[in-house]
DNA sequence: TTAAATAGGACTAAAATAGTCCTTAATTGA
DNA sequence: TCAATTAAGGACTATTTTAGTCCTATTTAA
């Protein structure tokens, strides 16, 4: 279904909450309540984000969680990256040393092209996006068949 | 890591393979000797690629399996879809009730373009594409920005 | 010093995926 | 007509991944 996990589902809520509230810093149990996912779930996401320098966060009494940059320089792209690890379709496009099928498998740069423009639409899509109310495009720009032709 | 299942994987092997030979038909045995695949691995993709309509069986002593039409139409979205199901990155943009975390979730718009976004992507890259000798673009054009601009 | 927070990691449960196998049906050719 | 060959369909098992929980340690403010 080349879906995302949802984890990464919940991440992307989590930080929408916290880049449309007015206060900076959320503790994991205010956005747990904000949101409705569980506590110990969220932390983990939090957890997960910080490590990607998505998030900044404080111990303590009064710590929290705080956007470590502006919406509008955060991306989809490192989200999803912060929680299911390299955006990458298939086994090979990741580590260097290829696959057993060796044999016979020649697809593997195009593989690493189709990668390469899905991650790159991946990056150009930003938090700040995803707060806007939506809009309806009049057409689609196709990028990939345009590489080969 | 955003990834394609396995299957999916051996299913564009499968489908290269078949693509590249010179004969029209290949048993699932045969199939499985080029790819290095186990056969009943084989026989499992093969049939969920004739229900997509992107094979064409014919059983009994010299049956087999062949190439709906040609390489060149046969998108990578078609063969996703045939092993995967929809391609969409979030649950709530396949089913039309959307989700528990109704509120505050008014991002499902947004996810929705990116999902068309990269279904058209996908779409734009057939068969004939893969097989071809990997290409090394100058420069990668970014589409979904510009739908937000 | 106490209460409120996060950090880190171990652990369990649930779900999805991969892979195998068996029985039935169709086709060809002897 | 019969035997061999090949796919169809579905059930089943094993494995892996993902989701979710919990515990203990650490940090900070009041």
């Amino acid at each position: 279904m080349l879906r995302l996990s949802k984890l990464t589902d919940y991440a992307t809520v989590i930080l929408s909450d916290m880049a449309k509230g007015q206060t900076q810093v959320h503790s994991a149990m205010e956005i747990a309540a904000a949101t409705g996912i569980a506590l110990p779930t969220v932390s983990k996401i939090l957890k997960l984000l910080v490590n990607a320098e998505v998030l900044i966060s404080t111990r303590g009494a009064k710590g929290g969680y705080v956007l470590a940059r502006e919406p509008g320089k955060i991306s989809v792209a490192t989200v999803i990256s912060a929680l299911e690890g390299p955006i990458a379709l298939t086994e090979c496009s990741i580590s260097q040393q290829g696959c057993e099928q060796a044999s016979g498998c020649d697809i593997r740069g195009n593989w690493n092209l189709i990668n390469q423009t899905i991650h790159n639409a991946l990056e150009s899509v930003t938090l700040a996006d995803l707060i806007r109310p939506t809009v309806v495009p009049e057409e689609v720009l196709i990028p990939v068949a345009s590489l080969y032709r």
